[in-house]
Formats: C-alpha cells, sequence, structure tokens
DNA sequence: ACTGGTATCGATACCGTTACCGATACCAGT
DNA sequence: ACTGGTATCGGTAACGGTATCGATACCAGT
C-alpha cells in the first residue's frame, strides 16, 4: 500500500518511502499495470472518440486536436467510426462504456433516443462537438452550423449575389450540411430571395461529383452567379469543374464553400469559405475531458461557441 | 464457471445451459466487464495504432480501412500520434503495450533501436504499415518507397523527361519521402541524368508551401520539363502556382506527386502521381490482427508488398 | 504518566473474470 | 456389480492494483 501510494503521489507517505519506492521502482524497471487500476477503481484512463468518418481530413484534424490536448495526461483515446448511422454510433457507443472510459468525445448532438438513454445512466463526462444547434448530453464545443450558413448567405448578398444555386454531395444523415442550407435559406428568405436550384448526389467521391454536378447545374441555369456547396471538397470540384470550361471564378460566378481548408487559400482562384475551428475543438474537448479526470465539475448542457471565420474573395 | 463458459462459447457446456444462460444474460441485460476479462487474461481486446500525424488525409484513410478490418471482431483501436519523433513514438508505443494490447499497427520500419527492442521482448502481435523498405519486427504490410520514386523516373524518362526538378515539404524525418527520393534519383542515374534542381521547405503547411517553392524553382530553372513533389499535397500548390502564372501543366512542363489523392483525379489539368493502397493496407492490418487474435500463426519478418499504380497523364 | 491528536503504515478485502482441477453423472463393456 | 471413459459442472484461487480501516509511533499539553 505504501508503494502504491507513493507512486501515485497520494498523501500520507513521509518523504523517505516516496524515494525508497521510487528508487526501488526504477532499479527495477517496474511500470504500473494500467488494466489492474482500471479494474480496481472501475474507472479508466481511457477515452472514446466517436467520428461519423475518417475519409474527409476534418475529422483527422479534430482527431489530431484531441491527441494534442489530453497529450501529457495519461488519458488515451479509443476511436470509433460510424458512418454517420446512428445504429453503429449505439453500438459503438455501448462497448466503449463498457470499459470504463474517463470520458467521451461524441459528434454532433444528434444522438438517437436509445444513445442518449444509455449516456444519462452511464455517470461518464461527454463532449459534444463540432455542433452547438441542439440539446447537449455534456459540454458541447463547436459552432452553429445553421448560424454559419445563414452569414454565409448574409455575406453573399452583401456582395450582389442574387441568383443562388446549391450543390450538395455526401450521405442525406449529414444532418449539419442540412442544417448550414437551412440556415443558408433563412437569410435568402429574409432578403426576399430563394435558392434557383440545388442538386444533390449521396455519392461519396466528393471532389469528383462537385466537378461532375457544378457542370450540369451551371449547364441547366447559366445565369446563377453564386453556388453554396455542402463543403470545400465538393466546392473544389466546383472550381474545377469553371477552371476546365473557363469560366471565371469569382467574378460573374462566386462560388462558397464551407470549413476554410488549407487547400482554399492556394487556389489560382479564390473562393468563399467558411473556416471552422477544428483543431481547436478536438483540443477544446481533450482538455476538457483532462480536467473532468481531475475533478473539474461537470457542465452538462454547456455549450462553448468557438467562432467561425468568413473568408470572401 | 459454467455461465462464463456458456458466454464465451468455450467448450463443455450443454445446450440446455447455454440456451438458460442466455436467456438469464438477456433477462437481466448481462453486459459482460472487458477491463475484467483483460484484468485476468493478461491480454485485452485493445490494439494499437501509432501513425505519424493526422494532419494528411493519408492516415486518416488508413486508420478508417483499419476500423473497417477489425469491424466486428471486437478489437477496439487505441491511437496515437509521434509527429515524426522517435522518442515519443517510443514512449507511446511503451505505454500502449501497458494496455496488454492484441496487437500493435506502427506506421514505417524505422523504429529506434530502444523501440525494437522494447517490442521483441513484449509477446504481441505487431504491424508495420505503409512501407516494405527494411526489416521488419512483426508483418509488414505496404509498398516500397524507393521502387515507387524509381518506377515514376522511369515512367517520366520514358515519357521524355530530361530536365528534372524536386521539391519536397515536410519534416525531414519523414524517412519515407527521402526513400521516394532516392529511388527517383537511382533513376535518372541509371539514365545518366541528375536532379537539375531540388528545393525542400520544413514548413508544415504543404500545399502552401509547395505553390511557392514551384514559383521559386521554375524562376530559377525556367528550363525544367518536371517536377517530382514529396506528395500530392505539395504537388496540387504545384499546380496551382503553374495556373496561377498560365503555365500550361503536362505539356511544357510535368508534374508529379505521390499518394493518388482524389482531386490528382479532378484537376482541369492531369499531373502523374503513385496511387497507394492506403484503405487497404489499413484493413489488412487489421485483417492480420484478427487473424491473430483468432490463434492465426505469426508471420515475423514478412512482408506482404500490395501493388501501388502509376497514374500519367 | 496519561490523553488526544496527527502522521504514517500495512493487513485485509474486493473489483469481475477465467484457469485449473476435482467432482459428479452417465454409459458401455466385462 | 465394477471399471474406465466422456461430458458436464462448479469450487477455488489468482490476476495487480486500491479503498478502507485499524494499528502504531510520536508529540504536545496537562
Amino acid at each position: 500500500m505504501t508503494a502504491s501510494r507513493a507512486l501515485r503521489g497520494a498523501p500520507d507517505v513521509s518523504r523517505e518511502n516516496i524515494d525508497k519506492v521510487e528508487r526501488a521502482a526504477r532499479e527495477t524497471g517496474y511500470v504500473g499495470n494500467p488494466l489492474a487500476t482500471a479494474f480496481s477503481n472501475s474507472k479508466s484512463n481511457l477515452i472514446g472518440v466517436v467520428v461519423p468518418s475518417l475519409n474527409n481530413i476534418v475529422f483527422a484534424e479534430v482527431m489530431s486536436g484531441i491527441a494534442q490536448g489530453i497529450d501529457g495526461s495519461g488519458l488515451k483515446p479509443m476511436f470509433g467510426v460510424t458512418d454517420y448511422d446512428p445504429v453503429k454510433e449505439f453500438e459503438l457507443i455501448k462497448s466503449l462504456l463498457s470499459w470504463n472510459p474517463a470520458g467521451l468525445i461524441l459528434t454532433g448532438l444528434d444522438q438517437s433516443e436509445e444513445t442518449r438513454d444509455l449516456l444519462s445512466v452511464a455517470a461518464v463526462p461527454v463532449v459534444q462537438i463540432m455542433d452547438t444547434d441542439g440539446d447537449a448530453l455534456g459540454a458541447a464545443i463547436g459552432f452553429s452550423h445553421f448560424q454559419a450558413g445563414r452569414e454565409m448567405a448574409q455575406a453573399l448578398i452583401a456582395r450582389g449575389r442574387r441568383r443562388f444555386g446549391y450543390v450538395g454531395c455526401g450521405l442525406a444523415n449529414d444532418l449539419r450540411a442540412g442544417r448550414r442550407l437551412e440556415g443558408f435559406k433563412s437569410a435568402l428568405d429574409a432578403a426576399g430571395l430563394a435558392l434557383v436550384a440545388m442538386r444533390h448526389d449521396p455519392e461519396h467521391s466528393s471532389t469528383e461529383a462537385g466537378r461532375r454536378i457544378t457542370a450540369e447545374i451551371l449547364h441547366a441555369h447559366p445565369d446563377l452567379d453564386c453556388i453554396y456547396y455542402s463543403n470545400d471538397d465538393v466546392a473544389l470540384g466546383g472550381v474545377f469543374s469553371c477552371l476546365a470550361q473557363g469560366i471565371a471564378v469569382g467574378d460573374a460566378l462566386l462560388l462558397a464553400g464551407f470549413n476554410g481548408l488549407e487547400m482554399t487559400r492556394t487556389l489560382p482562384v479564390r473562393i468563399a469559405t467558411t473556416i471552422t475551428p477544428r483543431r481547436q475543438i478536438g483540443f477544446a474537448a481533450g482538455r476538457y475531458l483532462v480536467e473532468a479526470k481531475q475533478g473539474a465539475p461537470m457542465r452538462p448542457n454547456h455549450k462553448t461557441v468557438l467562432p467561425t471565420v468568413l473568408s470572401l474573395p
């Protein structure tokens, strides 16, 4: 017991014994067994990270931020991919919870009823990242996608754009993209405008789809002066389509994406985009769980809205 | 004990008791405690995944493949990021090993001596992914970067290119990029050629750096007819630089990248690239550990070379 | 000398599961 | 009836820590 206390830095151990134990541990190459500790405490230093996809640089950056946020804390991240499937998400969270993790990082606020019940029973700190439109289970760290869509539309209208198209790509259950579109449309509506054309492709390959659909929508509606895309990957396809066809992007036709991928700043033409704080979101989520582990009070239903930045040509 | 055996599908349980136990488990909502199991067995169903970076879509895709490969097996991946730092890698692997994982997936074959010692002591299945140039600790699944560089150079020479430049970007300890360059140079050498110009930038932001350095190298060496890049991200910067300056890519100047990112196929100009089987590598690594868990024999020092595909304009 | 308080220490039990091994039941063969 | 084999079952200990709590030592105050 004295050794256990000494190595953990627990109180009630004399200076002398702390030194003795540390020396002995060093000499024998002793390393603790986190499995035994976790088993004994019914509480592990694992955290669960649940993302919908890893085919997109966005969630990789978030995970990179998480890794940074928990660095040095002793927490170890486990991850799982849901493919935007609520049932998979439920199963995944259930299996992560069985490890008695020190916390969970989930994507979005749209977990199923079943999942919410599961989480409310388990006394585990939960962070929901990327989104703040809705009711949070635990802490929510992200931004409003509705607002992001709205602000983009307002800025584009302020730049004199009037004939808007929308090009989406990806699974229909990417609810956050849906909310951006809703926000976008609400701002158009407020200005007495409406989408002139809208295309959606469930295809996975987003840049390729963006290129193809952009060509289609412009063929059908050559008078569009702005296209809003579900994200930058799709928008890049739009840029390439225009470049290939010799359409002057940014002038007659303005393209707007979402995420603020580095590449949008390096293109030979400028596009509009919303720069999202992905790494910071991951970092903050990681920090939150570190603090929770160290006994910081939970913040159920507390939303941390990180700023997004509009980048306009 | 009978219940434990029944739930695990172990032998020596009567049909009748299996049914009884399963019914009781369902009725009481019993779920096993993986921590206790792992503790009791000194063997967890966790696997460790160690990647150098998550700022690049490449490793995200690998992790996506891993997640797919282990799906349904009960294995759960833990991940860590080394930032290309061998010391961090050592510490990370040490801490992952303390969880008695069912396996480890490491990136590359260039672990430090200390790390190799650590792994040879631990009786844990190891898969080293992405690279097959060197000595494998366990199973190696990937391809030869040297060979990839060489094949690209040979193909470019066959297309009549003669005045080659190289533009690299990223940390100096990205050894795989270094080996591609070595392979590239060896093929040039074999053809009696040599690099006319070579630039390297340790900067992180690869597309932006690619754009800048391409402009520089072309300013200094306007007579280059081909530029080889450390990867597609950098090459895309090169494409954007040329597009911005009105240089005809693919004609007077051929650009060659590496990885075969989807975007290289969607650009308004074609570039050369080596399509790498990233997802398959992750998938195969995951499968290997699943099979190891199920008792398949280890394949120490066994290399699985997956094919890369040259994509040329 | 006695009391009460504080600092430190360590024996014991327990966390939930599984390895191990002995017990039991039943059957076929003699 | 007895033996040996097979199928099944469950008691016990063990995995490596930590919570708990009683024991001990020492000191100050009376």
